[in-house]
DNA sequence: GCGCAGGTAGAGT
DNA sequence: ACTCTACCTGCG
C-alpha cells in the first residue's frame, strides 16, 4: 500500500468526469480502477490517499496513469481571473486531472459514448470486458475482466455485439478491432503521432467524428491542446464565449479547460442550485 | 408517445 | 462547404 498526500485530485470529481467508464465509488471514500488489464483501489479522504498496490506497480504505472508528474495548479493559475465563468468551473472541478489511459480502450469507448449515456456506456463497457475481456483475480481475491484487446473483438460479426447492448455502434468497434488487428490502423504509430496527425489518422476509423477522435487524443495520447466539443460544450460556448473560446491564452491546455467547463455543466449548475436555495 | 443522451456517415442542396 | 436525417436503446 502507499499512501500519499495529494493535491488538486479528487477521485470522486475524476469518476465524474466522465474521462474513464471503468472507474467506480464503492463507498466511504473508497474506489476501484480498471484499466486495462490493472485492478487497483484506492482510499480518499481529503488530500490523503491510498493506494493498495506495491510502490513497483505505483511507480512503474498508475503515477503516470494519474498524471502525479504534473502541477495542476499551474493550469488554473493559467485562468483569466477576468473570467468569472471559467474561474468559477475551475474551481468547483480543480480536482480533475486528464488520465493518461490505453489507446485502443478509448478509441472503443468513445465509439460507444456517441448519442448515449453515461449509464447505458458503462454497461456496454462492462458487457465487452465480461463477455470477451481476460479473467483476472485482484488481490481480494475478487474475479474482474481486462478490457479486450483488438485481437478479441476482431473475429466477431459487425452486429455481435448488438448483444452487449451497443446499437448502431457494433459495427464501428468491431471494424476498428478488424482495422487495428490488420494493421490498416498502427496504434503503435499513432502513439507517437502529433495531435494534428493522430486526430487525422483516428478519423479514417468508420464511427470516429471530429469529437470523438479529440476524445482519444484527449484522454489516451495527452495531447492537452485538444477540446473535445459536445453538446455541453457547445451550451456553455454558446452562453459564455460567443466570440470563440480564449484558444490563444490557453495554448496547450485546451483540453483542461474542457474538462473543467464539462464538470461545471454537469454537475455545477444543480450544485450552486442548492446553495441558493438555502 | 416523443425527444434526448459526450455524434457520425451519407445523401442531398 | 453546408444542412438534414437515420441510427440502437432506455429513460423522463
Amino acid at each position: 500500500m502507499i499512501t500519499k498526500e495529494l493535491d488538486y485530485f479528487s477521485m470522486d470529481q475524476i469518476c465524474r468526469s466522465g474521462q474513464c467508464f471503468r472507474m467506480n465509488p464503492e463507498g466511504e471514500g473508497r474506489y476501484s480502477v480498471i484499466a486495462g488489464d490493472r485492478y487497483l483501489e484506492i482510499r480518499q479522504q481529503g488530500k490523503t490517499c491510498c493506494f493498495y498496490c506495491d510502490e513497483g506497480e505505483f511507480e512503474n504505472f498508475w503515477n503516470d496513469y494519474f498524471d502525479f508528474g504534473t502541477d495542476y495548479s499551474a493550469y488554473i493559475r493559467m485562468i483569466n481571473p477576468r473570467d468569472a465563468y471559467l474561474t468559477e468551473a475551475a474551481g468547483f472541478g480543480s480536482g480533475i486531472r486528464i488520465l493518461r489511459q490505453d489507446l485502443w480502450e478509448m478509441i472503443v469507448s468513445f465509439l460507444i459514448s456517441q448519442q448515449n449515456n453515461i449509464v447505458r456506456i458503462r454497461r456496454c463497457i462492462r458487457n465487452i470486458c465480461e463477455l470477451y475481456g481476460e479473467e483476472k483475480t485482484n488481490a481480494r481475491g475478487e474475479i474482474y475482466h481486462a478490457f479486450p484487446e483488438p485481437e478479441a473483438l476482431a473475429f466477431l460479426d459487425e452486429d455481435e455485439l448488438m448483444a452487449c447492448n451497443l446499437g448502431y455502434r457494433s459495427k464501428y468497434v468491431v471494424r476498428a478491432a478488424r482495422s487495428a488487428v490488420s494493421g490498416e490502423t498502427d496504434l503503435d504509430a499513432i502513439r507517437k503521432m502529433s495531435y494534428a496527425k493522430a486526430r487525422q489518422e483516428l478519423m479514417k476509423l468508420y464511427g470516429v467524428g471530429e469529437k470523438v477522435a479529440d476524445c482519444i487524443c484527449l484522454f489516451a495520447l495527452h495531447h492537452l491542446q485538444a477540446f473535445p466539443a459536445d453538446t455541453h460544450i457547445h451550451q456553455a460556448m454558446e452562453a459564455h464565449y460567443r466570440r470563440g473560446f480564449p484558444n490563444r491564452r490557453y495554448r496547450g491546455a485546451q483540453g483542461v479547460m474542457q474538462q473543467y467547463i464539462f464538470y461545471y455543466e454537469l454537475f455545477g449548475k444543480e450544485h450552486k442550485k442548492e446553495r441558493e436555495e438555502v
